[in-house]
DNA sequence: GCGTACCCTCACGTCTACGACAACGTTCCT
DNA sequence: AGGAACGTTGTCGTAGACGTGAGGGTACGC
């Protein structure tokens, strides 16, 4: 059973002032993220200091685009991301064979999850295309009547300009 | 000075726990709305009762679409539909001339919420659209991978039925 | 004129997603 | 070997966005 070599291995890792400052989170986030289980416990040095790897780090970026581009919650965006691990997991399974229907449930599992945030994507890109068009009808309409104003103010000026006379 | 009959006149009203149902936010959230500057404050009955308008139902809606797809603070929505309100009250101003250079700035502020939705949206989508593509990309591979594991137990199948000789 | 459904204003509670110390240990460089 | 920079685990605090009663008034159909 050889050890756990599991995948990740000759990459370089980071401790947490680097991958906050890479990410733009704090480290309180990540170890608010890692206590939550939206981050799995890095490895950590002799002294307790977490060693975070590459993957982690394009993880957490993942983390963030499901907070901020979609909205979810932290829980949810928990379970996407486990199912990204699953979805790690199984390209990198070492275990050949064996466990058929078990890696089977699993790619429906990560389907489901996979499936379920595509719809949230294109749901909002719908209602978000529909309010595009609805700011650029105002906008339009709000340039037109500046351009009114702006022409009233332009007369008003020659009014003013213009001798008294008749 | 024809009396304050402003553009909402002869409408009909409607009072809390129906906007409440119809908009799909709780009675709580429309008082906090109010409380916060959200909505302005809605004409009372003679008891007390608030009386909203269609048009405060429609703009409770475009809150919701603030928060609920651009992700919008209620701070900033609450600037975002202050503009709106100028934007109305530009529409709908009998006031016939003068001021004319406080018109001009009014249009500026409203043009300037706009566009910073505008852009926002556009920002959103565009990252949307790449989240969309990965996400297809990954579900592709999923099903891939799937069909993968299906043709395998399908061959141990074939095998475990076939007859044991060789 | 009374019951019931609806509404009012406080005021405190809650949940999420962290921020901000305190008190202390680790690394690493010189 | 010592000190600056960096990290660790608590614990408490906070901002935003409401939820949840308590205690009481209002609307209106019968």
């Amino acid at each position: 059973m050889t050890a756990n070599l599991d995948a990740e291995n000759a990459t370089a890792r980071f401790q947490i002032g680097e991958v906050a400052e890479r990410t733009g989170v704090t480290q309180r986030t990540l170890r608010f993220y890692e206590e939550k289980g939206l981050l799995r416990p890095p490895e950590r040095m002799d002294g307790g200091f977490r060693l975070y790897s590459e993957n982690d780090v394009t993880r957490i970026g993942y983390i963030k685009q499901l907070q901020d581009l979609l909205g979810f919650t932290l829980s949810e965006i928990k379970d996407m991301v486990e199912a990204e691990e699953l979805l790690l997991q199984m390209s990198s399974t070492r275990r050949p064979d064996r466990e058929l229907s078990e890696r089977l449930q699993r790619a429906e599992q990560i389907l489901g999850a996979l499936t379920k945030q595509l719809d949230v994507v294109d749901h909002k890109v719908e209602h978000l295309t529909r309010l595009r068009e609805e700011l650029h009808g105002k906008i339009t309409r709000v340039k037109q009547r500046r351009t009114e104003v702006l022409n009233a103010i332009e007369q008003e000026r020659a009014v003013a300009t213009e001798p008294e006379a008749v």
